[in-house]
DNA sequence: TTTATAATTAGAATAATTCCAAATTGACTC
DNA sequence: GAGTCAATTTGGAATTATTCTAATTATAAA
């Protein structure tokens, strides 16, 4: 089975799951998040999906977009208050933006950093999320 | 010396060092935020200021705010795409959003834990700000 | 005081996102 | 496969937070 065929099931079973409807919009939202993850703009996602759906709306990218953070399929990135942004990696992990390339990296989190960080919470605070983001200069 | 006394002083000299005027506008906006460290949103300091200075206006506010953030006074905090909120907690800390009282909590966070923080980034990566926050419920 | 520059103001403009109501599509039954 | 119902998509209008603009006012220095 190819891959694109493996991540339209995982797409599909997700929406079931959920009592939603697969649709090409859907699929073809969650298939360029995919293809390049470089946390694109909902701007970003519309140009790339346009490709494939040249009629495809702005209003529908956000629709999408919301269903497949809702399902889990796809985190929403916010720096500030810029442009949201979207990333298919699930694992949790921290965001660096580079200031001169305007570049956003995936920072991986290993298992004891992730206890370090939850261990700063003090009694009575229980935490379902946590975003972790850096901000300065990436070099090489 | 007052209390009082003692912040406009602060506010004065790091406006001064920046070449820039002390007005009322940004000492009383300043106050607002040393007075009641719960995170207000430019909306919440342009109602709370009024209360002294009832014709200042909405872009005064954000004017005064991006000036103290500039001058270190003042840090601004954003959750997701929500209105930004201010803080006047100038030492390094995290924050929790109950999800149910809507409230925001500083988060103190130990020096080890700093340095926790900053190892999980790889080489050639150099942080100049981090933000960390949590979301979740806060009981008791 | 005058003068020059910076700050404030009200309202218009912008940017990202959400809302709306109509048209279309998909899933299900017959 | 046609009919039905609810979910989805769509374009455009509306909303929200924030920034911009151009005129007025205030501050600091001479």
């Amino acid at each position: 089975m190819s891959s694109s065929q493996i991540f339209k099931r995982n797409l599909d079973s997700a929406l079931k799951s959920k009592g939603l409807k697969p649709t090409k919009q859907r699929s073809s939202v969650y298939k360029v998040i995919l293809d390049k993850k470089d946390h694109p703009t909902a701007e970003d996602i519309l140009l790339r999906v346009r490709k494939n759906l040249p009629t495809i709306s702005l209003a529908t990218v956000y629709n999408c977009l919301e269903t497949l953070v809702e399902c889990g399929l796809v985190r929403q990135v916010n720096f500030d208050r810029s442009p949201s942004r979207f990333c298919p990696n699930l694992t949790p992990h921290a965001h660096f933006k580079c200031k001169e390339s305007g570049n956003i990296f995936d920072i991986n989190i290993d298992a004891s950093s992730i206890k370090n960080l939850e261990a700063i919470l003090p009694k009575g605070f229980v935490a379902e999320n946590f975003e972790l983001s850096f901000s300065g200069t990436f070099n090489n």
